[in-house]
DNA sequence: AACTTTTTTATTTTCGAAAATAATTGACAT
DNA sequence: ATGTCAATTATTTTCGAAAATAAAAAAGTT
């Protein structure tokens, strides 16, 4: 007897839009300050205007996009201020929500890191072998190891105010790693905090966590800086 | 020469809608569970679908509203548990950002929070005297009482967050006060946090401010409690 | 030329209806 | 009665165009 084939639930539109947006900003492929007129998107996606609509009122609720009024809608821009803002509160919550999820992840979730992890990986030794090219597959697989880690603690506020404010930071990413010029380490900082979590050393994954955020914000001082000098 | 009136800039109807909804789930006119249907708050807003869906999207981000795809839209459910989730972060943020504004309060600033409280208070006693019924404008005002203590904290994100926590724990002040007998008396809390605060005593205001969020979690816990006797 | 005012064009926002889907009802078979 | 399937109704989602507004260009004025 032919077994009925759970087909997969069609996604709504105005959802396809928001990740096919949100990816999209986040890997760079819409600029911070830059416009984002109606007519270009649904070009660009295929669709009517609604849940092209629907999608920019979404990101600009998260922050990835602005909006002003019967002015449209601007990728939101990036400062220094904003990042170091925004990394502040990381130094804070992250670590609530790692703790949570090491108290409470089972092997499933244990899984989920490992997989992510190794995609990562893979997508890193790409991403080196062409390395001006930005990886639009290793951003998201970079996205979601760092929702995997989190992924078992139990609060949802927590998660969902992590999850955000990680998408805010990807866009720096971007910037940075579009202007320097030695490539840093930190696929071994993911792997080591990988390990720490796995052996479920609450401690010394805070402690690792903690400085991964602190060097990512040095690093992108140095770049502001930097870029700074070059447009002046 | 006849000065020119700066016209107050008119809204566009999404932004409306978003305001007009919010303050209802607020104040409790939309109940928690309830179902948002298009043709009744077609009707209600005197706007079209696009707006009304506008402000829904938004809302849902927020958390005060959920939607299933093609199922439609609903008042976010409440739980004991969400509510302590809730409460255990803003034990954290509220304190951070009421420091902040602290340290960078001017006068604009105390203006605005005793303006809030002054008003707090009017509204407090008219809701002495019709005990029973919710005041919407009693709603309003403790949420312009909350967002200016922390106004002058200068992280935009910081901001947010609590902001949107505090939108979310409204709903459950209103579960409260509909099913308690004897009034609470929030109003001298809110006082001696406000004399804190404006003596700029960080150390006290936070001590304050964190018993005003345990009272509020006990007293909610109670609440649940009774509720669970009389339903089953 | 610089500064307003008017006209044209571009763009966003809203509407009302069509399409797609879900929920309900009714008919039929077991 | 109970369950299945088809038909009807209710509701959400999407579309394409109209209305409202902003931006740009052109014309007129000092």
């Amino acid at each position: 007897m032919a077994r009925e084939v759970k087909v997969e639930a069609k996604k709504v539109r105005s959802e396809e839009a928001y990740v096919m947006l949100r990816d999209s900003i986040l890997a760079g492929v819409y600029k911070p300050g830059e416009k984002l007129k109606f007519e270009n998107l649904q070009a660009d996606l295929g669709l009517s205007v609604s849940p092209v609509r629907e999608a920019l009122t979404k990101l600009t609720t998260e922050g990835l996009v602005v909006s002003a009024e019967r002015k449209g809608f601007h990728v939101a821009p990036i400062s220094l201020d904003e990042f170091m803002d925004i990394t502040r509160i990381r130094k804070v919550m992250e670590p609530m929500a790692l703790c949570d999820a090491i108290d409470h992840g089972d092997e499933e979730w244990e899984t989920r890191i490992l997989r992510a992890f190794h995609f990562l990986t893979k997508e890193r030794d790409i991403k080196r072998s062409t390395p001006l090219v930005y990886n639009a597959k290793w951003v998201q697989w970079h996205r979601e190891f760092h929702c995997a880690l989190n992924a078992a603690c139990p609060s949802k506020q927590l998660l969902q105010i992590t999850e955000n404010l990680f998408d805010q930071t990807e866009r720096y990413r971007f910037f940075s790693a579009s202007t320097r010029k030695t490539p840093r380490k930190t696929h071994d900082e993911h792997q080591a905090i990988m390990d720490a979590v796995l052996a479920r050393d609450k401690e010394k994954a805070c402690k690792l966590l903690d400085s991964h955020l602190n060097k990512t914000a040095e690093n992108l001082k140095v770049v502001f800086k930097e870029n700074e000098k070059t447009s002046i």
